[in-house]
DNA sequence: AAACTGTTATATCGGGTTGATATATCGGAG
DNA sequence: CTCCGATATATCAACCCGATATAACAGTTT
């Protein structure tokens, strides 16, 4: 059984679910939107496609209508493009696999995002990229968790290095205390998408609110 | 040939430098102190050690001979007792392997340390914390060049956030925004490291100053 | 038309990391 | 004495990263 969830499947997932792609598009798309949280290499996300379409998740689908792909110059081209569509599978005019997502898929997307044995910074950050997919109740135990995890590990680390016994190198303590700003700002944050969530459950027509006053900053 | 520079390796040494310690004690040290920079795992770090010893990097200093690759299916759980008490046994006598620091290894320390190929936030946080090795020209290189990624990464997210054809998961933009502030934070922090470096550079006998005006945070 | 340069597209490899698990010794509590 | 938790080393499958190979296609230059 695989370990948890697997962060890399999971975006896969939540991107075809918006539409078919095929891998360097999917690729392309991640690390446009998503450059900042995660990163794929080809060495992981074929592989990760290989899985997917093994449990049946994922299935290589028609080539979505594309730019017309007419040969501008007489037959030649033309010719070689029907040769290659010839091919069994479905594949477009290039050498392309476009996968969609199947039911199954769908469900193993629904299981991973609900999935509460995930901890690590990416794993985070990454579910609730896709938390419109999550119903409310887990949207705010997912954030009551990591709030909790943040706060214990903050005041672990503060505690290690207020009881420094030995004279540690001179930058680390100058490291440290700078990740455990990024952790308290990383605290306020979720607190208050926590305190978001809580008053849209107490008025459920309330709609999401991104958050319009953080745009003015360095 | 190894690519670039590998932070545990690097780690490894840079706490071998301070005192002997055999494995165990690595990772209690790294997590108590680094934990929140980063984290090792047994499977990482047994084998970095391995690898260390093979390069001359580090070595036994109180190894008890090596245990023969006995299948473990086999009944001779008993030999391996024996075999491992015949060492000699200064205070405690336990199966440690208690590992020092080479010339080898702290010319590989410097080595890695100075390497500029190291690009990732794990990398550089772990370099930084081991900075005082390192002269003030590479220190500021390095300060420099971590500036210029951060900065070219959050224009290009930015970049794609605003010319967004399609709309995007609603949770997306609310994290990205949340990481660009991050973003934005370290770079106000690298700035002012760099500033600090510069002035220390112009009055040569100045000593590193741990900055004191980080204190009063939440 | 041929030759180039860059983008699109898939795939594989070695080496390293993870999280789990196995094994065994030791110190202290009951 | 026995149980239990901390100490201590090691291995495994699955997975990820960075590099590299291969090739079709597009646009421009020669």
């Amino acid at each position: 059984m695989a370990t948890g969830t697997n962060s890399l499947e999971l975006v896969v997932l939540g991107l075809l679910k918006e539409q078919d792609m095929h891998g360097y598009e999917l690729k392309k798309r991640m690390t446009e939107s998503l450059g900042l949280i995660m990163h794929a290499s080809w060495g992981s996300l074929y592989p990760a496609l290989a899985r997917l379409e093994a449990k049946g998740a994922v299935k290589a689908v028609e080539a979505r209508p594309a730019i017309p792909n007419i040969p501008m110059t007489g037959s030649l081209g033309g010719e070689r493009a029907v040769f290659r569509l010839s091919g069994e599978g479905p594949r477009g005019s290039r050498n392309k696999k476009v996968y969609g997502i199947t039911d199954i898929g769908s469900a193993l997307f629904s299981a991973m995002l609900n999935n509460d044995s995930e901890i690590d910074e990416k794993g985070f950050a990454i579910r609730l990229a896709f938390a419109n997919h999550m119903d409310s109740e887990k949207r705010l135990k997912m954030l009551r968790d990591r709030r909790d995890l943040i706060l214990e590990r903050v005041k672990s680390s503060r505690r290690n290095s207020e009881k420094k016994r030995f004279a540690l190198e001179p930058y680390v303590e100058l490291v440290l205390e700078h990740f455990r700003l990024n952790n308290s700002s990383d605290l306020a944050w979720i607190e208050d998408l926590i305190a978001k969530e809580e008053s849209s459950i107490q008025t459920p027509e309330t709609e999401i609110m991104v958050s319009q006053e953080v745009q003015d900053n360095l």
